[in-house]
DNA sequence: TATTTCGTGCAAGCGGGTTGCAAAAAAACT
DNA sequence: AGTTTTTTTGCAACCCGCTTGCACGAAATA
């Protein structure tokens, strides 16, 4: 069987061609996307297909989502097959290029937490400029 | 001349009666709020000119955006006219109430930054139960 | 093979934000 | 005051991104 097969299956969803392809276009790239990008890169797929594709995948733990303020839904690998680690980690997006980063070492999470609130999640997205863009 | 009127003329904003209504609003509750919010709470007000009249106080410094994740912008007041220094505080919101704090005590740097990137902003939303809901 | 379940494409809808335009209101200028 | 200019407001319409209903075809199961 094939990694990305078995990608599929461990993670308990059926293989078809589509899921393979998108899979396949997402491990190919290790930064965060839209459904559009998606869209643009695999033409001959429908937008509410794909976004179905995206949705399962991220309901069985092979993506997760990010929200960095610009309107559109990212979505983003998570990094070996540890669900649930990266939960609070950073996300970078450049302000030159776009690109959405996940900065899979450095905890989410603030030196001090608010007093009387029970933090449960963090989202934390930087914004500036990589070092590609330097 | 009243209060209210003095925080916009000081904003350099045009006094006018709709202005008036929308400020006196924002500040009568210390939370982040929508335009789906004020538009419920101001009736009688278009909520074309409630989107613009938020937009000003943006423009303006009144107010600040926060982007939560859940779909909708949303608006808070700037704390005291220091306008810039609460840039990178962190936001709370609350899984029960749904309602979004300014935690403004708390830096949202957190304690790493990452290596090659360089970090202009930082958005930081932590969300869990407040302590009015626990 | 017959039956059920699942995946996909199409079209349509929805929510939130935004804009163009014309009327009303306010300000500026005789 | 009366006239002209600028702003503000409401209405309607639009846009964009996401999501869903439905019908058909493919795949799994009996």
């Amino acid at each position: 069987m094939e990694k990305l097969e078995r990608i599929l299956v461990e993670h308990k969803i059926r293989v078809t061609s589509i899921r393979l392809m998108v899979l396949k276009h997402i491990m190919a790239q290790n930064r965060a996307f839209t459904l559009a990008d998606m869209e643009a890169s695999l033409e001959t797929v429908e937008r509410s297909t794909l976004f179905r594709t995206l949705t399962l995948f991220l309901l069985h733990g092979i993506l997760h989502e990010v929200d960095n303020g610009c309107g559109s839904k990212l979505y983003c690998l998570c990094a070996g097959n540890e669900q649930g680690v990266f939960l609070n980690h950073v996300h970078f997006t450049c302000y030159r290029c776009g690109r959405t980063y996940c900065i899979k070492d450095i905890d989410a999470m603030p030196a001090l937490t608010p007093k009387g609130f029970a933090v449960e999640e963090v989202s934390c997205v930087m914004k500036g400029i990589c070092p590609d863009c330097q």
